[in-house]
DNA sequence: ATGGGCGCATACGGTAGCGTATGGTCAGCC
DNA sequence: GGCTGACCATACGCTACCGTATGCGCCCAT
């Protein structure tokens, strides 16, 4: 309520800045992210812009905290699991993680990833995100029955395996793309007891 | 000898142009790649890169022949092996693909497959290297005993793995860095037959 | 020695983008 | 009904870059 804008006169808010610019990130990249092309994009002037933020790098700041912070949510998410699920959870974030099933997310995260190859606040950030998340998915390891240092190898190899795979352009190599994928999701999540234990419960 | 230049005025030629090009790409990406800037690596002026080139698209598109070219007899080398020896063979790919022993090649496959997500002809190009790697390396498994499926499978983790790992920041997460790439390169390559074989001929 | 062409320098017009300065508009409040 | 402040438009100077036009020096063959 803190705003009551009557019309429909639409006033931006330094979020809908931020929003928009992760848009022009997913689609342009880091380089391709510029003010005048944003504000065209949100249909204002620059002149809005340098109201809401000192300059670019304002902005660019702001666009990697929310999306580290909304990487953080949704990895807890995730992540989240209910006892006796742990390895179902497994195959489950390979499989919202692969580019496929989240087409957008992995252009903002190839994008960001780009960007951090080059920047060191973006580096931080991404080096925030992926301890998180490589901490979390061990975690799905461990419940698993996986001993510590093997849960560390495959949790990493996980999250290798879904960006690498988005880097890759592969259509002519096999004709079973599905068959696959679920084949290499095997190879990541079962060790010789989670499948076992994977075979005895995926029937009920 | 077709061009006795004494002196050491050196000339440039078209590679020489290309091969600069392809420095800047993997400092600076794609979007950094401009020609006043190459030239200026170069010391010269833009004058001498509209003399042996078109316009930029036609350095850009040199770039990716040359970087194609020097992909496919890099595979070819790395996958040549004599009969026994196909499983060090894997272990050895995994390895020189690796970012930590190749970094710049691994900055210009980063550069290059980010410049493919937005470029229909760099995609192409990227797609048919990635076909002749995938192909090659499952050679490799194939010569394992691997059978045809699962050598599919694996040989496809193993280039998503490479670039994958090489995107990720990962330096707080575990202290025992390179044990957690060993197991992981244990993961990909070994099938229960083939670590059998492993185990009895890494001994001689 | 000289004329021609190769390889490059210089100068130019044009576009895109950053950041600043300043003016305009509308809503809400007294 | 006039004031204020939030939000935005417009105009400007500056830099970087693209591509073109043209000039200039050097090497080589005749």
């Amino acid at each position: 309520m803190e705003k009551s804008l009557n019309k429909n006169r639409v006033q931006l808010d330094r979020d809908a800045w931020v929003s928009g610019a992760i848009e022009v990130l997913a689609d342009e990249g880091i380089a391709g992210l510029r003010v005048e092309v944003l504000a065209k994009r949100l249909k204002v002037t620059k002149g809005s812009f340098y109201w809401h933020f000192e300059d670019r790098r304002d902005l660019l700041m702001a666009v990697l905290q929310k999306w580290r912070d909304g990487r953080i949510r949704d990895i807890t998410k995730q992540t989240r699991v209910q006892p006796g699920q742990e390895l179902q959870q497994i195959y489950h974030v390979i499989d919202v993680y692969s580019a496929s099933r989240n087409r957008r997310g992995m252009s903002i995260e190839l994008a960001v990833r780009d960007w951090a190859r080059r920047d060191p606040d973006a580096a931080a950030i991404v080096g925030e995100v992926d301890e998180i998340r490589l901490r979390y998915a061990r975690e799905l390891f461990l419940a698993c029955g996986v001993p510590m240092e093997e849960a560390s190898s495959r949790c990493m190899l996980l999250y290798a395996y879904v960006f690498g795979v988005s880097l890759m352009i592969y259509d002519k190599f096999d004709s079973d793309i599905p068959r696959l994928k679920h084949d290499i999701a095997d190879l990541i999540a079962r060790s010789r007891e989670a499948k076992l234990a994977a075979t005895s419960s995926s029937g009920q």
